[in-house]
DNA sequence: CCCAGGCGCTGAACCGTGTAAGTATGAGGA
DNA sequence: TCCTCATACTTACACGGTTCAGCGCCTGGG
C-alpha cells in the first residue's frame, strides 16, 4: 500500500503531472473545471503532498524551526515553554505545519543551525526565544533573509509580547496603594533583554527601588532574598521574576522570622499552578502564555507566506490578587 | 553563497557522484584511499547532506517523531516532558539527529501522524509516552513497521521505564516502618499503563490500602483527599502520583485542621523544585527523567540502525526524605 | 595462456515535486 | 484569411542524494 504521488492522480485525471502541480497548488494554468476534478480526485485518493520532494524542488518544507537555549541552571522557565510550545501548535497545526525542534548549547551553535537548516530548505522559518538585549541571532537571521518571528520585546524583526513595563507599573502602584515605600525587584537573568525593560520601568516607578540579578533558579531566589532583607532599611514588598524564586523567598522570609503579608508583601511575576498552591497563595502577574505561541506562529506564517506581519502587542500580565500581598504594616 | 552539495566534492576529488556517496556513507565500493580523500574533500567545503534528497531517494531521514496527546487538563505533568525532551535532545544532537514534534487532540489523530509521516519518510522511528493499557498506538506501530521506542512500561514495543512496583513498595514500606497501617493512594490517570502498575503494586503491599483515581489536576488531588480524609477510618499516610496534587494535598489537610507530619505523612511521586520549596518540604519518589530520554533515544536509533535494541530498565524511582513523613502518632 | 572473479569506479535511473519553456487550440480583430 | 494572443495544457529538467547495473582492470588458479 503505496501512498499516492501527483503521478498517480495525473494519470487518475488523464493529465500531466505538471497540470496537477499548478492545480493543487492554486496556480494559473489550469482550468477551474479540470482543477476541482483533479482536486477531487486528490482528496479521494487521500493524497499528501511529499514534503521531502517539496523542499527538494525549492518550495515550502511546512516546517518551522525553534531552537532553543537551554543551561541546565535556568529549569525554573520550563512551565513557560511547555505552555508556549502547546500554543505554538495550536495553529501550526491547522495549517498542518510541524514544529523541529532542537535544544542547542549557545547562541553559536544556534546560528549554526539556522543556517543549516535553511540552506538545506528544511524550514520555512525560524523562532527566536529568550531574546537577549544585544542579540546575534537577530543579525544572523537577517543577513541570512530567513523569516522569522521574536517571541519577545519588539525591536528589528517582527515579535510577539506584552508590555511589560505597564505590568511592572500596575504592581508597583498596586503595592503603593498598600502603603508600601521600600520595594525590591528580584530580577531574572539580567542580559535577557525582557528583564532590562522590567527593571527599567521598575526603577522609574520607585526611583528608590533595590533590583538584584538571579539566574532564575531557587537558590539565587533564595539568596537574593536574603541579601535584601539583611539591609538596614530592608524592604516591606517584593517582587519576583518567577514563581521558583518567590516560592523560595517566602521560605527564606519564614527563615528571617518575618510573616507574609504582614511583614513583608510578595508578587510573583508569571503565576502557574505552585502560586495558587503554596501558602500563602502567592498574588502573581499572569498572562496567556500559549496565546504568546499562537499568535507568534500566525505572524511567522504569514509573514512566509509573503504577506504584511507587523509586530502584535499582547495582553499585558496583570495582578490576580492572593494572599502573599497586604496593606504596609512597618512604620518608616 | 550556495551550500555544496556531492556533486561538489565529486567534481572536486575526480570521481563520480555515486563514488563520494559511498564514501561518505560508509559502504564499500571505493578504495580506502578514496574515502579518505573525498572524506577530506567534504569536510574542508563543510558538506552536509540534504535530508529531503536524502529522504526523498528512500534513505534516513535524520529525523525522529514525538506526538504528544496533551488534554489541557493534565497540565500538572508539564514538568516531566520539557526534562524528557531535553534528555531525548542531548543523545539525539550527537547523532544528528533533530526532533520533530506534534501536539494531538487524540490517539486517533496520533496515529494518522505516524502513517502520513512514515509514509512521507519524514521520520526515521517515532517515541510514544502515556502509554495507556491497551493502547491503539502499538498496533499501528507494529501495522505499519515503523521503528519505534515506548517511554513507560515494558511491553510489546523496546521500552525505557523503571519498575514502579519497586517504588511503590519503597514508599510503602517505608511508611510501614514509621507505623502506618492506614495508607492511601490519590493515583493519576486510570487508563495510563503505569497507574495500573503502581494500583497493583501498591494494593499487593498494603493489601487494606485505599485507591483514588484522579486527572493529575491540582482540583481532583484536593477533590481526593479531601474525600479520603473524610472516610471513617481516615488514613495517616497518602502516596500521591504527582507533586501538584501533593501540595494541594497538603493545603487540604491544613484547612482540616490537621499537622503535617504529625497527623498525616505525605509522599509526592516525581520531584520537582515546588517539593522542596514548599512547607513542609515533601517527602518524594525522585528519579532521572532526563535519562529516560537520553536512553529511549539510543534504544530507538539503534533500532533505526538495524541493531539489536532490547528493552531497558531505569534506575527505579528513590525516596528522597524531606518533612513531609514522620512517625504515625494516630493509636488505631 | 585463458578465464573467473573481485575490486573500484562510472553512468544512469530514480525518488516526488515545482516550474520554465514550449505547444496546441480557439477566439478575436484587422 | 491571417496574425496575434490568451488559455490550457504538456514536456523536460532541476533539486541532491541513493543505488543498481555494468565495465575495465588486476590477480590468481588451472
Amino acid at each position: 500500500m503505496k501512498r499516492p504521488t501527483i503521478a498517480d492522480i495525473a494519470r487518475e485525471a488523464g493529465v500531466s503531472k505538471g497540470a496537477v502541480s499548478y492545480a493543487l497548488n492554486g496556480q494559473p494554468g489550469v482550468s477551474d473545471q479540470t482543477r476541482r476534478r483533479i482536486i477531487a480526485i486528490a482528496h479521494r485518493l487521500g493524497f499528501q503532498a511529499s514534503t521531502a520532494a517539496r523542499a527538494l524542488a525549492g518550495a515550502r518544507a511546512k516546517v518551522i524551526g525553534l531552537t532553543l537555549h537551554r543551561p541546565p541552571r535556568t529549569l525554573g522557565v520550563e512551565p513557560f515553554f511547555m505552555e508556549l510550545i502547546s500554543g505554538l501548535e495550536a495553529e501550526l497545526s491547522t495549517q498542518s505545519y510541524a514544529l523541529l525542534l532542537q535544544m542547542v548549547p549557545d547562541h553559536h551553535e544556534e546560528i549554526a543551525y539556522y543556517r543549516r537548516w535553511w540552506t538545506e530548505r528544511r524550514v520555512d522559518g525560524m523562532l527566536v526565544c529568550d531574546l537577549r538585549t544585544h542579540d546575534a541571532r537577530i543579525r544572523a537571521l537577517k543577513e541570512l533573509a530567513i523569516p522569522a518571528a521574536v517571541i519577545g520585546p519588539p525591536g528589528e524583526l517582527p515579535s510577539v509580547w506584552s508590555d511589560d513595563a505597564v505590568s511592572m507599573v500596575e504592581a508597583v502602584e498596586y503595592l503603593a496603594s498598600l502603603g508600601h515605600t521600600r520595594i525590591a525587584r528580584i530580577a531574572g537573568l539580567p542580559d535577557l533583554a525582557h528583564t532590562a525593560i522590567r527593571t527599567e520601568s521598575f526603577l522609574k516607578a520607585c526611583p528608590q527601588g533595590i533590583v538584584v540579578a538571579t539566574d532564575y533558579t531557587a537558590e539565587s531566589g533564595a539568596r537574593a532574598t536574603r541579601r535584601v532583607l539583611n539591609t538596614h532599611d530592608r524592604p516591606t514588598a517584593l517582587i519576583y521574576d518567577n514563581d521558583i524564586m518567590a516560592v523560595a523567598g517566602v521560605a527564606v522570609a519564614y527563615e528571617a522570622g518575618l510573616s507574609i503579608p504582614d511583614d513583608l508583601s510578595i508578587i510573583a511575576w508569571d503565576d502557574s499552578p505552585i502560586c495558587s498552591l503554596v501558602h500563602p497563595a502567592l498574588t502573581a502577574l499572569t498572562r496567556d502564555i500559549g496565546a504568546y505561541g499562537t499568535h507568534a506562529a500566525r505572524l511567522l506564517l504569514d509573514l512566509i507566506n509573503g504577506a504584511e506581519a507587523r509586530s502584535r502587542s499582547e495582553q499585558p500580565a496583570h495582578l490576580v490578587f492572593r494572599d502573599s500581598t497586604g496593606r504596609c504594616r512597618v512604620t518608616p
